[in-house]
DNA sequence: CGGATTTGACCCGCGC
DNA sequence: GCGCGGGTCAAATCCG
């Protein structure tokens, strides 16, 4: 267990790394002491080695807590503006569509979803990056650490598919919603 | 008063 | 060519 932890480690690191991959912030700076999720980090299924080899879409599991279970919101950093709503048929639960509210250039797209069969479960499709400063706080990694080893002051866990990474992190609180 | 959210309708693409 | 499903837009509403 513990040299796949190393392993998904440096895979996370190999995330981290790439500026078109969602960048995890392990935030240490942060004292959220309500706001605490598990976030898992899915490597897209969806883009095989087939057709791109580097998708634009990142999808990102988070757990969210009994109080935060009634709200689809996964709060990331960045400001979203709700912008549509729809049911799909393969998910009992609506999925909420956002674009980010900070920049309107900003290409970012949003899908968040619920886990068809475990509605604590929030599925995040980013889809795109940003092109702008984050709007309310910024502790990467990279900052700390200029990109030699992301040591993630996180608990990870691993799916026993190994291609999902569960990150036990805080997340900051945000006023914004 | 301003901005964000909500909800229904409309439009587009894909499959049959 | 039609139907289905998904995604987006836009106006009204509500909250801060």
């Amino acid at each position: 267990m513990s040299e796949e932890s190393r392993r998904l480690t440096r895979e996370l690191d190999t995330i981290l790394a790439d500026r078109s991959s969602y960048q995890l912030r392990a935030t240490t700076a942060s004292p959220a002491p309500s706001n605490a999720a598990a976030m898992e980090v899915v490597l897209d299924t969806a883009a095989g080695v087939t057709a791109e080899p580097r998708p634009k879409v990142r999808t990102v599991r988070v757990r969210a807590e009994p109080p935060d279970a009634e709200a689809n919101v996964v709060k990331d950093g960045y400001q979203w503006r709700k912008y549509g709503q729809k049911v799909t048929r393969d998910n009992p639960y609506p999925r909420a569509y956002f674009r980010c509210a900070y920049a309107p250039s900003c290409p970012v797209k949003k899908k968040v979803q619920r886990c068809a069969e475990d509605s604590s479960v929030l599925v995040a499709q980013y889809e795109g990056e940003h092109n702008h400063a984050q709007s309310e706080f910024v502790s990467d990694a990279s900052t700390s650490q200029a990109g030699t080893s992301h040591s993630l002051p996180c608990s990870i866990s691993i799916d026993s598919l190994g291609r999902t990474i569960t990150l036990g992190l805080t997340k900051p609180r945000v006023g914004i919603q």
